[in-house]
RNA sequence: GGUCCGUUGGUCAAGGGGUUAAGACACCGCCCUUUCACGGCGGUAACGCGGGUUCGAAUCCCGCACGGAUCACCA
């Protein structure tokens, strides 16, 4: 039989990362079996609606290689896709369900209701619904019918027994029948609940493994009933584990957690988005955590998904990231970090290339690039106490000697190449008998009077160009000789 | 409160009766190096608690504690 997992999100007009995780397993339970990787968009909730948020959801799904192979965009034989357009078909599905038995009108007010569970009292929160209407005969439902009366369609729980589902993380689950609320299907304003409509759609669309995040498992067993008062085939169930930000709280947005975009916009890369969030809550049978979305949909399992919560750490994201930075071509760095550059290097001559060769090795994420380029465009104030470091043994007088060695030498290049500035100083480091940190790290102080800078003393002088890398070294020599 | 679920280093996690309890991030140290990084090597650090079962328990069972979820005419 052919797998068919579906997403389906609310558009709320960003992606959630625990989201973004759900749609990549059930992509990859799809995938890993050669099925089917479906999306509908529950947009039944209108007073959520934000503007322009399918198309984030599509994006994200784009960016992802989260390709899905039916849904609202693309079509596909079980539309429609988008929630909302179904609306006409739930009733008929409700109506079956009184027919049999399985479901009631209830003509309860909310007034009663509230005072029904007033009546609970001692701190329990919970009231099951009383079955005030269920011995309503037919003749007195066709009346209140008739008369216009308000009404809802509840499922009818079975008075014993339990009921038991098999979960895939969670194993066997067991229900007492008697936990179990008269759940609403349709509501008064003839709308099916989340819960009902789930169930339907999910059966129309012959979707097989529901897979969604842990806090559904307690309706499960509900959802379970109306599959079997219907007589369908229950689907494989998949819960996964919350996404935390700590100890006790979930991932969200309203509490500052970052959305899928905010990751990109802060300068991480899709893919090593994408390959974090496939470790949260999943471990590969091997050993293996660097790996594309093709590489995940042949290693994925099923079994490797784990049962309880993960904190998302950015730190690891990050290491991650700058892998990923690491690893990719020069040219697709080229290409992401250029923007960047030219932002952070406006006005300059600059080879941005040569500045982005330096950086590809030493960055964790595209943001850190104007606060590690800024000194090429300006060189900022600094103190000579840089010029002091231990290791290089240097201290500010032998770093006014050296500069002041190094001025005549680099002046009198006609060749400024990096491999002509490298033979001429260690040509005077020859000379000097010195040591090459001697010369060197006072010379990459001046040039970058910075205390770290992507690349030494010839690579800085190089892009510099030589005017500006002699006019530096003075700076420096004059700041020295004060 | 009822019900359901979870609990291995700071974090992600492997391991499912016998292990020196993997690996990764972070942190620390050393090496390499013209800085910083990269890379290499190494280190600190964990089975929530209490009972059982067993020759032997992180692993199986039962309690407890703690944490989370859920209990809408929301989705």
């Amino acid at each position: 039989m052919e797998i068919r997992t579906r997403f389906a999100p609310s558009p709320t007009g960003y992606m959630h990362i625990g989201n973004l995780r759900t749609a990549l397993y059930e992509y990859l339970i799809a995938k890993s079996q050669g099925g089917k990787f479906i999306l509908r968009i529950e947009d039944t909730d209108q007073g959520r609606l934000v503007e322009g948020a399918t198309d984030v959801i599509y994006k994200t799904l784009e960016m992802t290689g989260l390709h899905h192979d039916e849904g609202p965009d693309i079509g596909g034989e079980y539309g429609p896709y988008i929630q909302s357009q179904r609306m006409g078909m739930y009733m008929d599905y409700a109506l079956e369900l009184v027919e049999k038995g399985e479901a009631y009108y209830c003509f309860c007010t909310k007034e009663r209701l509230e005072s029904l569970k007033e009546s609970n009292a001692e701190g329990a929160a919970f009231a099951k619904y009383d079955r005030h209407c269920l011995g309503l005969s037919k003749e007195e439902v066709q009346a209140k019918l008739d008369a216009g009366e308000p009404f809802v369609i509840r499922q009818k729980m079975p008075d014993t027994g339990t009921t038991t589902f098999t979960d895939v993380v969670y194993g066997e689950i067991s229900v007492d029948n008697t936990e179990l609320d008269d759940q609403i299907l349709m509501k008064a304003d003839g709308f099916p609940t989340y819960n009902f409509a789930n169930v339907v759609d999910d059966h129309l669309m012959h979707i097989t493994h529901v897979v969604r995040g842990s806090e559904y498992l307690s309706s499960t067993p509900k959802y379970n009933l109306l599959y079997k008062a219907f007589g369908w085939e229950p689907p494989v169930y998949v819960h996964l584990p919350a996404v935390m930000r700590d100890a006790h709280h979930k991932l969200s947005k309203r509490h500052g957690d970052k959305s899928f975009e905010d990751l990109v916009n802060e300068g991480y890369v899709v893919e090593a988005i994408v390959n974090y969030i496939a470790l949260l809550g999943w471990s590969p049978a091997d050993n293996t955590e660097i790996f594309s979305l093709k590489e995940l949909e042949k290693k994925f399992d099923i079994a490797g998904l784990s049962k309880s919560p993960s904190i998302f750490d950015i730190k690891k994201l990050t290491w991650m990231n700058g892998e990923y930075l690491k690893a990719m071509d020069f040219d697709r760095f080229y290409a992401l970090a250029e923007p960047k550059l030219k932002a952070a290097l406006a006005d300059t001559n600059l080879d941005l290339k040569k500045i982005a060769a330096l950086l590809q090795k030493r960055l964790e994420t595209l943001n850190d690039i104007p606060a590690l380029v800024a000194f090429f465009k300006e060189l900022p104030t600094y103190d000579t106490e840089l010029y002091t470091h231990k290791k290089m043994k240097t201290n500010d007088e032998i770093a006014l000697s050296s500069l002041q060695a190094a001025l005549p030498v680099l002046e009198g290049l006609s060749d400024w190449s990096e491999g002509a500035i490298h033979d001429a100083l260690m040509a005077l480091v020859g000379e000097l008998g010195i040591k090459n940190g001697q010369l060197l790290w006072p010379v990459r102080t001046a040039l970058s009077g910075e205390a770290t800078s992507p690349g030494g003393a010839m690579e800085l002088a190089d892009i510099l160009g030589k005017e500006e890398a002699l006019r530096r070294i003075r700076t420096g020599i004059e700041l020295l000789t004060k």
